[in-house]
DNA sequence: GCCAACGTTGGC
DNA sequence: GCCAACGTTGGC
């Protein structure tokens, strides 16, 4: 069982979008190391974290769970998609996504700046400077310890009475 | 909207 | 295969 971040802007896609869904197709990847991570080393039951990019705030909103394998993704295909790839054939697709089924909205954001002051999450890759991947595996230690995070009601990063 | 950091493209 | 130019990501 592997551990993952997966990014998705909320204006887009946001966690209340797959709860509502209940499972969706991780589409419009066009990077090729995420790309690889869904084809090589993603399996089924394994965990990823929600993660809302260009948000208010940015942080970890939820969890679900891979539920399919990759299959070429449909967006690459059609014409008038922004994620349109003219070199990819139904024969020979380039891209891929797969699918994920919806776990839990967390009643808060796990915001950046939580995460980043949070002792022991400092190797975290979505904390790295410039670490731009939008899937991103996480090591069961940092996903557990989000969870945790996840499961208390409220945990401002700095004091507050 | 700015811009740093990174990925991709294309000329050579 | 190098690398400059360009495009994208994503925090702020």
């Amino acid at each position: 069982m592997k551990y993952w971040l997966m990014k998705s802007e909320p204006s887009v896609y946001s966690i209340s979008d797959l709860k509502k869904d209940g499972q969706t197709y991780w589409e419009c990847v066009r990077n090729y190391q995420a790309r690889n991570f869904m084809t090589r080393d993603m399996q089924i039951g394994d965990l990823a974290l929600f993660y809302h990019s260009n948000a208010q705030p940015s942080g970890v909103a939820g969890l679900m769970k891979v539920c399919g394998a990759a299959v070429a993704d449909p967006t690459q295909f059609q014409k008038k998609s922004d994620y349109f790839d003219g070199k990819a054939t139904p024969d020979n697709p380039i891209w891929f996504c797969i699918q994920v089924q919806f776990l839990e909205a967390f009643e808060r954001t796990i915001s950046l700046d939580e995460l980043r002051t949070t002792p022991g999450l400092s190797e975290l890759l979505v904390l790295k400077k410039g670490q731009r991947l939008s899937i991103q595996p996480v090591t069961k230690t940092h996903f557990d310890q989000i969870m945790e995070m996840a499961a208390k009601k409220s945990q401002p990063p700095k004091g507050r009475t």
